[in-house]
DNA sequence: GCCCAGGGTGTTT
DNA sequence: AAACACCATGGG
């Protein structure tokens, strides 16, 4: 029983989980995969429904899991939490390829959103013939150089160290999908240019490990200011989820303008 | 010109 | 271990 009723396209596109979307006159196209596997959505809200006859969309939107338990438990656990979830109720976390995932969020470090959004783009287009993402194979290869003229200035050298690692077997991303979650974090953190933050991230967005809980300076605003002096575990096996609502919630609600 | 962005590394206290 | 400079780049 897929649960689209659920889904919020423009929440959940626009919450910073991926960067490869677009909006034009109330449509909403994702395009997601690596190389030749490269796949694209375009849809309305009113149609969401249409997502159901998809397989690999409803795969990518999580529609397979109902989040409703989890919300009641959110909504139990903090306030503060309630009132994210019910400002977005309709945000999932999307079931991204691993590769693409880890590769963006190293993009993203000290980045803002609508930079990381067009780095990318300008990765695909300059890396592959149909607009897919480049494969770890091609970045690992590709020069220093052509990755800065396309705007990732220091981070070229952390895509390159990442590529070259998941091209030669060293990080086996399917390992990441169940090993225990230290470990997870240790074997990305043991790349150079890969920190805490960018490997919760890889873990939750590239792996579907839904306790990762990614710090970024707008997670550190919200616990700073709603929940000092305790950390993420206050949120429970789903912290990540949680993180997700929150996230959005304190980017756009307009508390902190 | 400054500060900031889904940070991380290396150096100095 | 905590504080700090530094890293490229574009937008506000």
């Amino acid at each position: 029983m897929l649960k689209t009723e659920d889904l919020n396209l423009k929440d959940t596109l626009s919450s910073g989980q991926c960067f490869r979307f677009s909006n034009r006159e109330e449509n909403w196209t994702v395009t997601c995969g690596v190389a030749g596997n490269v796949k694209t959505l375009t849809v309305s809200q009113n149609r969401v429904c249409d997502i159901e006859n998809d397989a690999f969309f409803s795969h990518y939107f999580d529609l397979e899991n109902d989040y409703s338990e989890m919300k009641k438990d959110f909504a139990k656990i903090s306030p503060v939490l309630s009132a994210a979830v019910s400002y977005a109720p309709g945000i999932r976390i999307l079931n991204q390829d691993s590769w693409e995932a880890l590769c963006s969020f190293v993009v993203s470090q000290n980045n803002n959103i609508k930079r990381i959004m067009g780095i990318i783009s300008r990765m695909c287009s300059k890396f592959t013939e149909n607009g897919g993402f480049p494969t770890a194979d091609t970045l690992a290869g590709a020069s220093e150089q052509s990755l800065k003229d396309i705007g990732l200035g220091f981070r070229a050298s952390y895509i390159i160290n990442t590529a070259t690692a998941v091209a030669d077997g060293t990080l086996n991303l399917e390992y990441l999908k169940t090993c225990k979650i230290d470990e997870g974090r240790r074997l990305l953190m043991s790349i150079k240019g890969i920190g805490p933050k960018v490997a919760d991230c890889a873990l939750l967005f590239g792996c579907h490990r839904l306790d990762c809980f990614p710090m970024d300076v707008w997670m550190k605003r919200v616990m700073s200011i709603y929940f000092p002096g305790q950390d993420y575990t206050i949120f429970g096996p789903y912290a990540g989820v949680a993180q997700q609502y929150l996230f959005h919630w304190i980017r756009t609600c307009g508390v902190l303008k």
